[in-house]
DNA sequence: GACTTTTACGACATGTCGTCGTACAATTAA
DNA sequence: TTAATTGTACGACGACATGTCGTAAAAGTC
């Protein structure tokens, strides 16, 4: 299951599920496209579509009009964007990278304790 | 300083860099294209110069030969690279995309070990 | 039944990727 | 020092991805 990178605009779409979590193509439209002049209603429309092919979107359509919502979450995308990151550059290790992070204090005192105690917690 | 996502076969190239550390385009040539019957002389120059232009390589000229040598680590392109992971889907945070990994088993014992050590580091 | 909304998808301009080939510069061999 | 070989720069291209429209058919509303 190779899990790819989506392009930009997909992603605002996935954006905007992720956090209303259920949608429709009229709604995107109107978060997407705001000023929205032109009528970009077959622009989401096609996106909805290609992510819908990619397995990114779930369609509901019982009711009449078509709902959608994330068939992935925000956290399993970036995990797996990390982990397809990580199998790339690193061997598959996250080591590396976050020695480099922690080096150059990219990491903030907050988010160090945070990886600490997630880590700890499988260390029982 | 927009560290931009380098394609297959610029990858490719840099793997090879920074494995050997400084090579000759005729080396990178061989070692890309072991069985080359065709003459894809081309093709490493262009990527080569891809990557000067993109400041991920340094020529070294003195000699007669170009010398191509990273001008990036791999610790550096991976770290940024995750960091720009980060922003684009956590906020910035490693935090949500560790802890799926945590949850969903994908870390070994050894690699949570080493980064709770690399983490503590930071820490005394 | 006429009008509006929704859906599906073809089309396309632009851009990136991976690859050649060719023209020119530099080195080496005769 | 010419000729042959090797190295460098870069234009060109096909293939494919991206972002956007438009339109035609299906569904829903008045």
């Amino acid at each position: 299951m190779t899990t790819s990178t989506l392009p930009n605009s997909e992603l605002a779409v996935m954006e905007l599920l992720w956090r209303k979590g259920r949608l429709t193509a009229r709604q995107i439209l109107d978060l997407l496209y705001p000023d929205a002049s032109r009528p970009q209603h077959g622009t989401v429309q096609r996106l909805l579509q290609r992510l819908a092919a990619k397995g990114f979107v779930v369609r509901d359509r019982s009711l009449g009009v078509n709902l959608y919502s994330p068939a992935i979450s925000r956290e399993s995308y970036a995990s797996a964007q990390l982990e397809s990151l990580a199998n790339r550059l690193t061997q598959g290790s996250l080591v590396p990278m976050i020695t480099r992070l922690v080096e150059d204090n990219k990491l903030s005192r907050a988010e160090i304790d945070k990886l600490r105690r997630i880590l700890e917690e499988r260390d029982e």
